[in-house]
Formats: C-alpha cells, structure tokens, sequence
DNA sequence: CCAATGTGCAACTAGTAGCTTGCGCTTCAT
DNA sequence: ATGAAGCGCAAGCTACTAGTTGCACATTGG
C-alpha cells in the first residue's frame, strides 16, 4: 500500500496547480515553454517542476537539449483514492454512531 | 460550481493529514484532546484545526466550555474529484494523439 | 464562590518556500 | 565552428509557516 506522501503539498502551490492543468491538456511541455505564458522565470517553473516529478505527478525525458515533462495521472488517481477513503471512513464512523443510538449504549 | 481552492493546501501539512485520519474514525474531537496524543502545544493544534476549517475540511461547533471539532467529508470527495477530472482529461488527450497517430498527421 | 478546564488572541522565533540573478555546460542549426 | 537555445547549479532575498510562550476570558463542578 503506496501511502499518498507528499502529492498534496506539491498541489498546495498555485503556480504547480496550473502546470498540472496544462500538463493534462497538452501532454508535453518543457520549462521554458512554460515560463513564456506565465510571470515567473524559467528556473522558477524548472524548480516547480522538480517538485512535481519528486511527487511522482509528472516525469521527466530528456530530448536532446530540451527536457520534456508530462503528466502521471496514475498518480492524480491514487491521491484521489487517498481522499475518498477517507471520506468513507468518515460515513463508516457516523453509521457505527447511528447504530449505537438505535440499538443502545455500548457493549 | 465551487473550484476545489486551498484544500490542498491544508493537506500538505503532515499533522493536519494527521488530524483528518483521527476526525474520520472519531467522529469529533477538541483541540485540548489532540494536542494530548501529539508532541505540539494545544495552540498549534487550535491552529492546525483552524486552518482546515478555513478549507472548508473541517467544521467546528461550541458545546459549552468546548470546542468540537467534525469532518465535512464532503469537501473531501470534491477534491477527489478535482483530481479525478485532471486524470481523466489527461487520458482524453492521449487518446486524441494517438488518434492523430493512427490516422495521419494534423489537417 | 473559586478552582479547574477549555478557549482565543497576540507577540516572537526558526526554518522553509518561492523568486531572482548569474554562470557554465550541452546541443542544435547555419 | 560559432552563435543561439535550452538546461542545471548555486547564492541570496523575502515572505510565510509551524512552532512556542504568556495572558485574559468563558464555562463547569465541588
């Protein structure tokens, strides 16, 4: 069982946020690229990137002198698994309560 | 049509995942009790509490002299969501590169 | 009534996150 | 072969974050 680590602090980010939206849509892209539609500098985005891939959310592949990123959405799935379970472990708990009240106090 | 915001951002700090596994198996909880299985001061975990309110994670209720603290885990599945669509998108775009492949070049 | 419990607000500190600029190394194209 | 394009590494700055302590205010129980 892969425990989701750190796929949400690389989401926390505004600006990775984006990169994973244009990842999604566009399949591949480098740093510079990036770094032309957004306010930031090149290295900024190579950086965000970094993280992104230390988070398992993209990978990277080097094509000549440029390296392209794209999107691991294996990874966006898992993290969303990682939600919903709890999400059902949170119904799970409020059944149990509900029972208890029905049926009477505990054991 | 409420765009999942800094829920991530409240995830990414460890204690905060912590909390949000306790408050999904105990229904509710106080920040004087946590603090008590933790190794930071009630005012760091007030705080911690705060914060995933502040996302929406987490809802808060005044019962007396106390604080109660539950899961909204509503917020929990939209975010799930939020990355599902993004994995779903990126799926959309390979399979239209790869139609692109298969049945010759862009117009 | 008074002590204990629980909370919130505020000031302060240490560490980290996000940027920037500058530099040097590859790779491609003319 | 030389200039341009793309990349990575590193130093430095600023701002925010998680943590602390101290204090004042509400609520409960003997």
């Amino acid at each position: 069982m892969p425990e989701s680590p750190d796929v949400f602090a690389a989401l926390s980010d505004p600006t990775r946020r984006l990169l994973v939206e244009w990842l999604a849509s566009e399949e591949s892209g480098t740093a510079t690229g990036f770094s032309a539609r957004l306010p930031i500098s090149r290295q900024a985005v190579a950086r965000h990137l970094q993280e992104l891939e230390r988070a398992g959310l993209v990978r990277s592949e080097r094509a000549g002198r440029e390296t392209r990123f794209s999107l691991n959405a294996e990874s966006l799935t898992e993290a969303a698994r990682w939600l919903d379970a709890r999400a059902e472990k949170w119904d799970r708990t409020l059944g149990r309560l509900k029972h208890h009240v029905e049926s009477g106090p505990v054991r």
